[in-house]
DNA sequence: CAGATTGTTAGGAG
DNA sequence: ACTCCTAACAATCT
């Protein structure tokens, strides 16, 4: 669920609520597996210090310590962060949990437990040692074009790959293949550069409507993700939609209006 | 109840 | 060393 579009949302809301405020405790319960370093090295970076700034790349979201680290969060399938007070319940399925001085609290939600926490000294370097590719909102078209231009696999596979370019996940690549008329299964090197860089236009509109528009009820009505699930139809020829499975993740596409090669 | 879901990665094959 | 593919991960919903 957390695409690009959702991170930053993840990254403005924890902009307006979470920076400012002293760090008293760092808490888990069991939930080793989300820490990517030791809970106590977590902690050397927050307790006593405070946030001061966000970053985001991708999927990927970065919040600043005054103690000079950045913690980097990864929400997997189903993470999010979440602000309350401590006089308040607890959300659901908390896994990890900062405290502030002022009463205030700041969890680590994940049902599915495929959120992580990690530890890095800057964003750009985190970004190059984990090999993640560069922002998909700022990727210029020609590194696009040129990243997808070399790969042989299914061109939805390689939408997907964080390392050429991050932010883009499953529903997104659906959406952009859908608007710009192209087979998912296709070979990432078979399409022209006009093809890849209409690709490009399509990823970077649907980016922004996704961050202007907030929840996917609010999409204009010719997008894909509106029907996206079984039984519904093309939103441009009313032809059913056909669930494909590539690179082991769901796909929807309309035969008519994405036919292939 | 079996199977799908979602992002990432470890592991293995070529 | 590289590219590509699959399965695994957790927990819930259909």
């Amino acid at each position: 669920m957390p695409e690009l579009p959702e991170v930053e949302h993840y990254r403005l809301y924890l902009q307006e609520s979470a920076l400012n405020q002293k760090i008293v405790s760092v808490e888990t319960e069991n939930e080793g597996r989300m820490l990517k370093v030791p809970l106590a090295e977590i902690r050397d970076g927050s307790v006593g210090e405070s946030f001061t700034d966000t970053d985001r790349i991708g999927k990927y979201l970065f919040l600043k310590s005054s103690g000079g680290k950045w913690l980097m969060w990864h929400f997997g399938l189903t993470g999010q962060p979440v602000y309350y007070h401590g006089s308040s319940p607890p959300p659901k399925y908390q896994r990890i949990l900062f405290r502030f001085d002022n009463g205030y609290q700041l969890a680590f939600a994940c049902l599915r437990k495929f959120g992580r926490l990690d530890l890095a000294d800057d964003v750009e370097s985190y970004r190059i040692k984990n090999k993640i590719g560069q922002d998909a909102m700022h990727i210029p078209v020609a590194d696009f074009v040129q990243a997808l231009s070399k790969k042989r696999i299914a061109i939805k596979t390689a939408l997907l790959q964080q390392k050429k370019f991050a932010g883009v996940g499953n529903w997104i690549a659906d959406e952009m293949l859908f608007q710009t008329s192209l087979h998912p299964e296709t070979p990432s090197n078979a399409h022209s550069p006009e093809q890849l860089a209409a690709l490009h236009e399509s990823m970077q509109e649907i980016i922004a409507t996704a961050i202007t528009e907030g929840g996917k009820q609010n999409f204009p009505d010719h997008y894909l993700v509106k029907v996206r699930k079984d039984g519904e139809s093309c939103p441009t020829c009313e032809t059913e939609l056909t669930r494909l499975v590539v690179g082991g993740r769901g796909t929807y596409i309309c035969d008519r209006c994405q036919p292939g090669t």
